[in-house]
DNA sequence: TCCCTATTGCGTAAACTTTACAGAATAAAA
DNA sequence: TTTTATTCTGTAAAGTTTACGCAATAGGGA
């Protein structure tokens, strides 16, 4: 929604073409600078941030609405998106007054307000995705009520609006679980990459540090990863062999399962 | 509901109560006979068994909707209740035509139909969450749409309405990876069992034999049981020894997490 | 050009975990 | 008393994980 226009037709119009009750909200995980990150938002006279989220059209498949929401709001296209869990206890889900008024602050910037019986006003659920994107690649779309936008390191998340610093805990806690399972680094990392990258960024992601020798054991003997034929002229030293992941071998640890390190 | 005045009520007022769009479905897992068991209920005229399942009130939060339903239906209060997935992908859940049919068929026996525009024709998604519960404990609550139920061993799962396969699938993948994390044998078990018995508990929820020395060696090792000084006095032959559940290790193996056979 | 240094590359021993496997003990029934 | 079904327990081998140190070298600086 780039427009006030289309803002007020969202208002208006916005409870024909979508679900009420019900939002989803994505936790787009970047890597950066040997730090994980997630993409926030922050709404017009909006104090806390937010994450990225939309709703479901009223005859779109749930997968499919949140590869919408977050094509849309990225600009990417067929990205790793897993649902992790649905929210509907937290108590500032439930205040209704507070809901109507933090959708007024932000409205307020296209000239229109919402009552309490409007559908925005009401208490949501909210189906939590976790997507893992390349960092560079992401184009956040401008937006006409996002005021801004930023990546910040899982270790320092704000205080954000509603119950989405429960959602991050639970994304990040699912990510770390599903780490071997699914190729998460095949989203995270370029194709080709150095073992020290890789290494980078399974330790941001789980929080504590390995030794590069059992690392590199490890997931050369898993099948995660494959050494190349190639290296890397980087910085001022040495110049490293490239690795890039074995997906033949996805399935067999998909089979394995959980959690390895 | 118990009468048809109930389900006519429910279906001419149950849209204030309860939000639209939005079901809770119940897997709810029994061991009885060294068969682990699902509960599964049938509707009036209808040829497909369903899961147990049910709506949240527009001011109640998911998890107490999870609990209310539950007890509803089995009687049975302060169950070990996790939520799984949230499925909304169904073909069969995006079907109108059919989900009003599938709803008059079953309110014919109440002498009311619903139109297309009306709440519990629309499309919904469900909320999946699996109980586990004593086998014994449960007397499933007579209900008056509700004409047959039935507890079905996980293997022989028949044909069921809608997605509930499909759920059924994903609550059994969730119930074995977290068969360790979680006490789960501690709520389908009785509070004194014999190593025979749970050793059959988890062959039956992983669906594979294990040693029964090496079973023991890990479950003690890993401080999920501990053996008591009792025995006790069964059938035709020798008198095995007690165990019971070691709980001070519960959140000790909460964080190795995972599948551990 | 040569030396220094930061980084990469590689291997082995010890500790621990998992697997495989069999025979002795005993309560109850015949 | 004998038989039988069931439970009880231990050890050796294989495999996995952890801990740890040194040699090689590309690039930068003297």
């Amino acid at each position: 929604m780039n427009s006030p226009e289309e803002v007020v037709d969202f208002i208006y119009n916005g409870h024909q073409r979508f679900l009420p009750h019900l939002s989803i909200d994505c936790v787009i995980f970047g890597y950066h600078d040997q730090q994980l990150k997630i993409l926030l938002i922050r709404y017009h006279d909006q104090e806390h941030w937010s994450l990225p989220g939309g709703y479901v059209e009223r005859q779109e498949g749930l997968t499919a609405a949140a590869h919408r929401i977050l094509s849309e709001k990225t600009q990417l296209t067929n990205l790793y998106l897993q649902q992790f869990y649905t929210f509907g206890d937290s108590p500032t889900r439930l205040n209704r007054i507070e809901i109507q008024d933090n959708h007024n602050k932000v409205y307020a910037k296209a000239n229109v307000a919402i009552d309490e019986e409007h559908w925005l006003s009401k208490r949501t659920l909210s189906v939590g995705y976790y997507a893992l994107v390349d960092y560079h690649e992401v184009s956040v779309t401008p937006e006409f009520l996002v005021v801004d936008y930023a990546w910040v390191d899982v270790n320092a998340v704000p205080s954000l609006q509603y119950d989405h610093n429960e959602i991050i805990d639970k994304a990040l806690l699912t990510l770390r679980s599903q780490l071997y399972q699914q190729s998460v680094g095949y989203n995270l990392l370029p194709e080709k990459f150095t073992l020290s990258e890789i290494q980078a960024l399974y330790e941001a992601i789980l929080g504590k540090p390995f030794d590069r020798r059992n690392f590199r054991k490890k997931m050369v003997a898993l099948g995660v990863i494959r050494q190349l034929d190639e290296r890397r002229k980087i910085g001022p030293h040495r110049s490293p062999y490239l690795y890039d992941f074995n997906l033949e071998n996805a399935s067999k640890l998909q089979e394995a399962g959980g959690v390895i390190f």
